[in-house]
RNA sequence: GGAGCCGUAGCUCAGUUGGCUAGAGCGUUACAUUGACAUUGUAAAGGUCACAGGUUCAAGUCCUGUCGGCUCCACCA
């Protein structure tokens, strides 16, 4: 053995070992205990970030359930990515000076289908250098034929159910991207803005003064609304108003919702470009002028047609100045709906879209988490969940993207009815017997079919036996920030279908961050690439530094130096190794008779000096067999608690601190004189110790396992050999 | 506005039914080293556990309040 531990020349070598023989391939066996862990889905046009080097959790459970005896399997499957990959692809095609504008749909998606065809390999090969035991053998992308009919069936049967409908309504909506999205994608930004307070001409002479950051949506008014229990404006209300520049004439009326402390107490209503203005006109059956087109374009004012908002904007306010109409404005903190992608300010405009009615849905995913037959951990997550559950509203799951699965909904070009299939073309309309249907051109919002994904990935290419094994799923692990997003979605849609919870337990993780606690990102340069780290200090060392130290669900505080430590470490164990080897090989042929089953077949012939069995470190040994007893008891604790951290970190100090600092150097003496019995003891505690830490840092200790045990004999089956040698 | 998390050594953080002298990693200092490992070992320095009360035989841990930081949700004309 080397006096030093080098990940990179064994790495490869150990998990092709694994992947080849079959280690993480999954199989029904009814004797075992089922462990199942179904993977986040990574995108398949991406590459590997620290995110997913978080998913050493998942492997860290696999890996023990695997030693310990379960049948287990981890789930593959790669994401489509809707927006975001037709996102990334457009970036590639603006490269090029082309957009997506000079494809039909069809060659559109066929480019964007070999675009990710082509970097497909990425992700899977970076996921295999971290040493995650996935079963390959089972990979499943979210296009795959099987599992895009499980979708469409999933939509007819919301459908069926009256859980879905299509509304028209206000949608954020990116005129850069060319989408919608839905509430959640949203990223709110603080914003300097401005409050303009705009005289509105009363039509009995005089003016109203209503307060807005959008003067240019003023083309949209349809009422000035002021509180019915405002004195200022009691005489008002039911009287008209002449809206400046246009001279159209629209009512002052009263609702409760103005705020009197706000701006001058009186409000322009716009329901067509904006949510509380949308319901009020609902409320008061206003009419609905929308000014701001898809391409974010001002129509419909007469006045600043064709003219982006913002220009607009100024072009409007310099008018109503040159009448003398802008009262003042006034610095407004103000906050932005923006694309979480591009950054733009969304726009809200009146779509048609599909809607899932969410109540019925998230009341039995709140029953069942309060019931427990699903499990959070750490537990705060539950009441965050909880809330998360108490504010879901409405899901449009309409994309105006063209990567995707596309909605299997026809409308009738006669009598406008809407016909769902589970994929296939309808003959006729249902409703007037036309055949002049036309498909919706949008796809599904990409975390519609990831809500799926547990019972879908299961039941798709695996008969019915494979999914009763191995469904519901055991933990899903993945970053708390994605609680609302996805798991809460697959609680949800999977009972819906299944009439089984997705998982049993859910295990959340944190964020990582960098050396002094902030996030990373590539403005801040503070990025850390893993596969860096793991050409420079090796896989173990990467995935322990994300594992030691760390509270569980909290965020994980990263650096270079914490890796090298946990590189360290790994060295330490190879040591150890290492010194138990060379102690082995002098041990004298007299001896053989006295030696257990492991050490009679290491046995070499040397010429050491005669045996001297010796129990003057009896009493040491005894000490170090008790300590370890405890070690063991309080690691299956850990390990079964979801405490992780705890768990490596306590047998990091116990092998360390305690069997290397202390125990070794008692028995050093005495192993120097030949004394067997403590070469057998710490021969087997370090084996164990192995195999206790094999889940985090899986290749030092397969490593030294095939040291002592041979390049075909691997620590995963350790619990079955011990067994078969103790008989 | 509602909720959650956090404040412990120079830095980043553990400390889960309240219980010996409060820990780790990294950093710092001194010493050791030819026989497992310098990616090492031994030892040292360094803490009013944010602050103020309370419960208790006993509080870093439980309760109340204050201050400071972070996050999520809602609202924002």
């Amino acid at each position: 053995m080397d006096a030093q531990f080098k990940p990179a020349l064994v790495e490869k070598a150990i998990y092709d070992f694994w992947e080849k023989n079959g280690y993480f391939t999954a199989k029904v066996d009814k004797q075992k205990q089922a462990f199942c862990i179904i993977l986040p889905l990574p995108n398949a046009n991406g590459s590997l970030h620290l995110g997913h080097a978080m998913f050493v959790h998942e492997d860290l459970m696999i890996r023990y359930h695997k030693i310990i005896g379960d049948e287990t399997l981890w789930q593959l499957g790669l994401d489509h990515a809707g927006f975001e990959t037709q996102y990334v692809y457009e970036k590639y095609l603006r490269k090029q000076g082309k957009s997506r504008f000079d494809f039909d749909r069809e060659t559109l998606y066929q480019n964007i289908w070999q675009f990710v065809t082509d970097n497909k390999g990425n992700i899977k090969n970076q996921m295999r250098r971290l040493g995650f035991a996935l079963d390959w053998s089972k990979e499943k992308f979210t296009l795959d034929p099987d599992i895009v009919q499980i979708v469409y069936q999933t939509f007819t049967k919301l459908h069926d159910a009256g859980l879905l409908y299509r509304a028209n309504r206000l949608v954020n909506y990116c005129t850069r991207d060319g989408t919608s999205f839905s509430d959640l994608e949203v990223v709110d930004q603080e914003k300097e803005g401005t409050l303009y307070f705009i005289k509105y001409p009363l039509a009995g002479g005089g003016f109203i003064t209503v307060a807005t950051t959008r003067p240019e949506t003023m083309f949209g008014d349809v009422a000035v609304m002021v509180n019915p229990k405002d004195k200022r404006y009691a005489k008002l209300v039911g009287q008209k108003v002449q809206l400046p520049l246009t001279k159209r004439i629209i009512p002052i009326i009263a609702d409760p919702y103005v705020d009197q402390k706000f701006g001058t107490g009186a409000v322009k209503v716009t329901p067509a470009h904006d949510f509380n203005d949308f319901e009020i006109g609902k409320k008061h059956s206003l009419a609905f002028i929308c000014v701001i087109g898809f391409d974010g374009r001002m129509q419909n004012t007469g006045i600043v047609d064709g003219l982006k908002v913002l220009p607009a904007r100024e072009q409007t306010l310099k008018l109503l100045q040159e009448k003398g109409l802008v009262e003042k404005s006034a610095p407004h903190k103000m906050v932005a709906k923006t694309c979480y992608r591009c950054g733009n300010i969304l726009e809200l405009l009146p779509l048609e879209q599909w809607y899932v009615r969410v109540r019925p849905l998230v009341d039995k995913a709140k029953e069942l988490v309060d019931k427990g037959e699903i499990k959070v951990y750490p537990k705060r997550f539950v009441r965050r969940l909880d809330m998360i559950l108490d504010n879901f509203i409405d899901w449009n799951i309409s994309r105006q993207v063209v990567w995707g699965i596309r909605i299997p909904a026809w409308q009738c070009a006669g009598c406008h009815e809407w016909i769902i299939t589970a994929g296939e073309k309808p003959a006729k309309c249902s409703k007037c017997g036309s055949t002049n249907l036309q498909q919706d051109s949008d796809t599904f919002d990409t975390w519609f079919s990831s809500a799926q994904w547990p019972f879908a990935t299961l039941r798709a290419s695996h008969n019915e036996e494979f999914y009763d094994y191995f469904y519901p799923t055991s933990v899903m692990e993945t970053g708390h920030d994605i609680l609302r997003a996805w798991v809460a979605r697959m609680i949800m849609i999977d009972y819906f279908i299944t009439g089984k919870v997705p998982f049993k337990n859910v295990f959340l993780h944190g964020m990582v961050r960098d050396a002094k606690g902030q996030k990373m990102s590539k403005s801040k340069g503070n990025v850390i690439d893993p596969l860096i780290m793991v050409d420079k200090y090796g896989a173990d060392a990467l995935r322990a530094a994300l594992i030691f130290g760390t509270k569980e669900g909290g965020d994980v505080v990263l650096s270079e130096q914490k890796i090298i430590g946990m590189r360290n470490f790994a060295n330490k164990i190879w040591n150890i190794g290492r010194f138990i080897d060379m102690h082995i090989s002098v041990i004298p042929s007299a001896a053989e008779g006295s030696l257990n089953a492991h050490l009679k077949t290491k046995l070499r012939d040397s010429s050491a000096p005669t045996l001297t069995v010796q129990n003057d470190s009896e009493k040491t040994l005894k000490q170090l067999n008790k300590e370890f007893k405890d070690i063991k008891k309080k690691y299956t604790r850990y390990m079964k608690g979801y405490r992780f951290s705890s768990a490596f970190d306590l047998v990091y100090h116990y092998l360390w601190h305690r069997y290397a600092d202390y125990y070794i150097e008692q028995l050093k003496e005495s192993l120097r004189n030949g004394n067997i019995k403590a070469l057998e003891v710490l021969e087997q505690v370090y084996f164990e110790t192995l195999a206790m830490l094999h889940p985090f840092i899986p290749f030092v200790t397969e490593a030294v396992w095939q040291q002592f045990h041979g390049v075909n004999s691997s620590i995963l089956n350790y619990e079955k050999d011990m067994a078969t040698e103790k008989r």
